[in-house]
This record gives structure tokens, sequence and C-alpha cells, in this order.
DNA sequence: CTAGGGTTAG
């Protein structure tokens, strides 16, 4: 800046080439006042600045995150080129603004400017939808653009974004070589969209075509591990993970997989070693350890995050809600959601309302409950009412379950869950014609619910028990070894839940005797005979534990002093010693 | 002078 006063004190012009390097200098120190100068030299008389160096001083306010500076300037151009137009199309993408990044898509066009791969690889992060997108795609193939790289994984990206994951996956088919970004945009785009398994078999694509794994391809692999609560793999990628450092969402993922996967001893180790904590780390603490049934450690964990000086955010507050309501505490959960909008100037969303229905409504409150619903400043969602539809259930408050189900069934008509809870809950009040009328119209209306899995990891191998399908190789011998257990534990005192008719339904069941053969059943007796008697067993399931399992394991787990983990779509159960991490209460 | 990939919930 020094070398601008000198030349001006000797009456001499820089050139543009002068100029941009002076704003490079500026962007690297951060240097907005000294940038805005030359800016000004820049348009003093006497010079007429080119395109080029307009544009420099555009992406200068772009960089700095003035847009409205970087708009003025936009707006005075004469001659507006290409990279004009993609540098205020690319901050407007950045800020999520993306109407104004279509729109200038479109003002450009009118100005007979061509896009190039710049412009499209920036307005495809706006695409606010699939009906854009289809448009989108078809100018970048009309315009050969096409085979760019950057483009590709933008569209692989946007693709995936829309949960279009079968176009992703064509557009990186066609790609005749692939670079690194690419592999880790469909890697991404799978485990994003909780398809672990095609994640984890591309990420073996990607090694056999000779990439090495960077940060990004890890955080997607350790998604990817999470959502199929492969711990032993997960583990292996930490072992990977030392030379990436200290960072942080790399960090955070390894944080997250460590809880999804039931084990709080990793998390809680991997979290004390981490030297920088984002509100994403603690966040996920506090969830992970509300999930697992730790609602006390989770409300310390949050006690440390505001002792650390790192705010909460919707989500944090999702988490403390949620380890409120699973253990209980009533007055806690009240406290949090009266107070989150004064302390942290969080508006409270349908879901944390969703939270306090939950935990009005397995205290028993439900009137208050109602009285919530009917306060809130949105329309109550099928979520808020299956919500309360669930603590109806488990207090067997059948007209005002009817009610719930009701307004359900008007929001989201085909949804299997809900005929489900409601035949139970009619079942619960010995309603077996109303009951048998709600399987009618299920069966009218061809809703049917997935059949139950569960899924355990042995020698990294992920072993799948789903109801109504023996096709496992050791089936005979894991029913066999099933039998006898419950047999053994009949004989301490183990009674089957006979109330089958909930059963049958929650699970899809057709026989009485297959509530003793739930998949969870099969994958922890096989994980009996397969894995050592230390070793913890871990289950993942995509229904909820019915009343039935949970007895079952409790006293497994004691019989055999085994520690096993049932991870279902809401929360985790460790079982132990004859208790179960939840208290009994999910 | 301008562009693409990774973390908490749902």
């Amino acid at each position: 800046m020094n070398a601008l006063t000198s030349m001006q004190h000797h009456h001499l012009w820089a050139d543009s080439l002068t100029y941009s390097e002076l704003i490079k200098c500026c962007l690297a120190r951060g240097a907005v006042e000294q940038a805005r100068l030359v800016h000004r030299h820049v348009f003093s008389d006497g010079y007429q600045p080119k395109t080029f160096l307009i544009n420099v001083l555009l992406n200068m306010y772009v960089k700095f995150d003035l847009l409205e500076e970087a708009r003025k300037l936009f707006d005075h151009m004469p001659d507006k080129n290409v990279v004009s137009w993609t540098t205020m199309i690319a901050a407007f993408s950045n800020a999520n603004l993306k109407d104004k990044a279509l729109h200038f898509l479109i003002l450009m066009l009118r100005d007979g400017v061509t896009p190039n791969m710049f412009t499209y690889s920036s307005v495809l992060r706006a695409c606010p939808g699939l009906h854009n997108l289809t448009q989108l795609h078809c100018s970048i193939i009309k315009s050969g653009l096409d085979s760019d790289v950057f483009v590709r994984s933008a569209l692989i990206d946007i693709y995936s974004k829309w949960g279009e994951l079968q176009n992703a996956q064509l557009i990186f088919n066609e790609m005749v070589t692939a670079d690194l970004v690419v592999w880790n945009s469909i890697i991404g785009a799978f485990a994003q969209n909780s398809e672990g398994d095609e994640a984890l078999t591309l990420f073996l694509g990607m090694k056999r075509a000779g990439f090495d794994a960077n940060h990004a391809t890890l955080t997607n692999v350790l998604r990817a591990c999470t959502g199929l609560a492969l711990l032993e793999s997960g583990r292996q990628v930490h072992v990977h993970l030392l030379k990436f450092g200290q960072d942080l969402i790399l960090q955070n993922a390894l944080l997250d997989m460590y809880c999804k996967c039931g084990s709080l001893e990793d998390a809680n180790r991997a979290f004390a070693r981490m030297a920088e904590k984002d509100v994403i780390s603690w966040s996920t603490m506090v969830i992970g350890l509300a999930q697992n049934g730790f609602s006390r450690e989770a409300l310390e964990v949050f006690g440390k995050m505001k002792t650390s000086g790192i705010k909460p955010n919707y989500i944090t507050m999702l988490g403390v809600l949620f380890a409120c309501s699973h253990a209980g505490l009533v007055e806690d959960g009240r406290h949090y959601f009266q107070s989150m909008q004064k302390l942290f100037g969080i508006d409270p969303g349908t879901e944390h309302y969703g939270c306090m229905v939950d935990l009005l409504g397995r205290a028993g409150k439900l009137d208050e409950a109602v009285k919530l619903i009917n306060k809130m400043r949105f329309k109550p969602d099928a979520v808020i009412w299956r919500t309360l539809l669930g603590a109806c259930r488990v207090h067997r408050n059948t007209d005002l379950g009817v009610y719930a189900a009701k307004q359900i069934l008007n929001l989201d008509p085909n949804n299997a869950g809900t005929y489900v809870l409601l035949s139970n809950i009619y079942a619960n009040s010995q309603r077996w014609d109303d009951a048998e009328e709600v399987r009618k119209t299920m069966e009218q209306k061809g809703i049917k619910k997935e059949p139950g899995c569960s899924w355990i990891e042995v020698n990294k191998h992920l072993h799948a028990f789903i109801m109504g399908d023996d096709s496992h190789q050791q089936m005979d011998e894991i029913i066999r070894e099933l039998n006898q257990y419950i047999s053994r534990l009949k004989g301490l005192g183990y009674v089957p839940d006979t109330d089958f008719i909930l059963q049958d339904l929650e699970e899809g069941e057709e026989k009485e005797d297959s509530l003793l053969h739930h998949s969870e059943k099969l994958a922890i007796v096989f994980g009996m005979m397969s894995l050592t008697k230390e070793k913890t067993i871990r289950i993942r399931k995509n229904l909820r534990i019915c009343g039935d399992c949970h007895i079952f394991t409790k006293l497994l787990a004691k019989m055999e002093n085994r520690n096993i983990v049932i991870r279902d779509p809401i929360r985790y159960h460790h079982f132990q010693n004859g208790l179960c991490s939840c208290g009994d209460y999910w």
C-alpha cells in the first residue's frame, strides 16, 4: 500500500496489473479499508479501468463478503462480460440467495452473454428444485459443458441434494475420467441419502482407481458407517484419520459415528481429545448421549457447552429436549423450552414443539400436550399428531388417540405406522372390531408395513435378518439356539408378551409364534454365536423395538452376562445386567 | 479476473 501512495506522489498511474496485484495483497491481509482505497484510485479521473480490472474489484468485494458493494459496482459496469456475471452469480449462490442467482442467469442470457462452465457450476448450487434442475441440465448438455469435471461434480451434488440418486449415478457413470472431487461427490451422494452400502462400494472403487482418500472422502465414509452402524469399519477409518490431524468436520463425523454406533466410550474419548470444539461437536455429544439413554450426561455436557462459551443452536436444543423427554424430566424440559428464546435467541420450531408434546405426552400429561399443540404458531403437522398418538397408546387414551390418528390420516393418508398405532389403540381397549376394521382399510388401500429388519456386523460383514426371510446360512442353527434360550428364560420367569395382535401389527407378522422370532432376537442370537463373550452385541433395526423383545433382551443379557445394544430408528437401548439404559421408557 | 466435494436434526 505504501507503494500505491508513493506512486501517487510521483503522479504515476498504476496499470491494471499493478492494481490487481495490490488487490491480491489486500485480500490476503484482509485489509478492507485499503481495498476500498484502491477501488477509489482505480476510478479516479483520467483512468478508464478495463472490465478485467473491475472484475477483480468485484471479486474482492465478494470475497470480503460485501455483497451490497459488489452489487453497486456491478450495476455501474459499462461492459459486463461472462466473468462479471459469473462472479455475481457465484456470490449469490454462496450466500444462498437462490432466487437472485437464477435471476441473474436469466439477465445474463438476455444480455447476450453465454454462460461458461464457471457459470454453470456456480448456479447449480442455487438450483431451488427439480424442475429448474432439469432445465439447467438441458442447457448444459446443449452447450457441451457437461463434460467438465467441475460441472459434473456440481450436477452430481445437486441431484443428490434433491434425492435423485439415479441421475447422480448416471452422470457419474458417463464420466470417462473422474477426479477426486467427483468421487467424493458420488460417495457423498449415497452416504448422505442413507445408502451407506453403495457409498462404501464406491469408496472401494475409488481406491481401486488409484485415488487416495482425503478429509472429505473419509468424512463421507464415516457417515456411511454411521448410517449402517458399522462400528468395526468405523474404527478402521479412525486409524486413517491421524493423517488429517485436527480437521474439525472430520472429527465431528467421527464423534457422530461412535455415538450412532452406540459406543459412547469411544465418543467420549474422541471428544476429550479434540483441540477445538464447535457447536456441532457439542450438539453431536448432547444428542448422542440423549439418544443412547444417558440423559443426565447429555444435560451435563450441555452445561459444559454453555460454560465453554459456545452458543447452542436450533439442533442443540432438540437434543436437550430429547434428553428431557426420554428421561421424564418434565420440569427441566419446560424450563429449557421456555427459556431458549430468551437465553439463546432461538425461536422454537415445530420440532421443538414435537419434543415438548412427547415430553408431556410420555409423562401422561395429555391435556397439556393438546393445549400446547393448540397454542403453536404453526399448523400442527403429521409428526406432531403421531407423537401425541404414541403417547395416547402408552397411556391408553382411546378417544384422544383416535382423534390424533384421524388428524394424521388427513395429512398423510398412506402412512402405515398410523394405521398400526390406531389399531393397537383399539386393541388395547378391547375394541377388536374397530381394530379389525383398521386392518381391513389397510388391506383395501394396499398399505403394507415394512417388514422388520435387524442388522449386525460380524468380522466387518453385515448380516441382515429380515422378517419372513430365512435365507441366512445358519438360520436353522440360530432358530434352534433361540428356542433354547427362550425355554431357559421361561424357566426363569420370562413370559412372552401374549398381546400378539399388538405385536403382530407392529411387526407385520402373520403367525402367532413369529413374535418369538422377531428379527432382533435372531440377530442377537447370531451375535452370541459369533462374537466372544466380552464383545458387545450391537444390533441396528429399522422399526422400533417391541415390548416383548425388550423384556427378552433384558433377561437374556443378564442370564448370559452379555452387553447388548440395539439401535432403533429413534433411539438406543443398552442392555446390561437385566436393565436397559432407556429405563423402560421409550 | 470467475467454478465443484465433507460434520449435528428431519
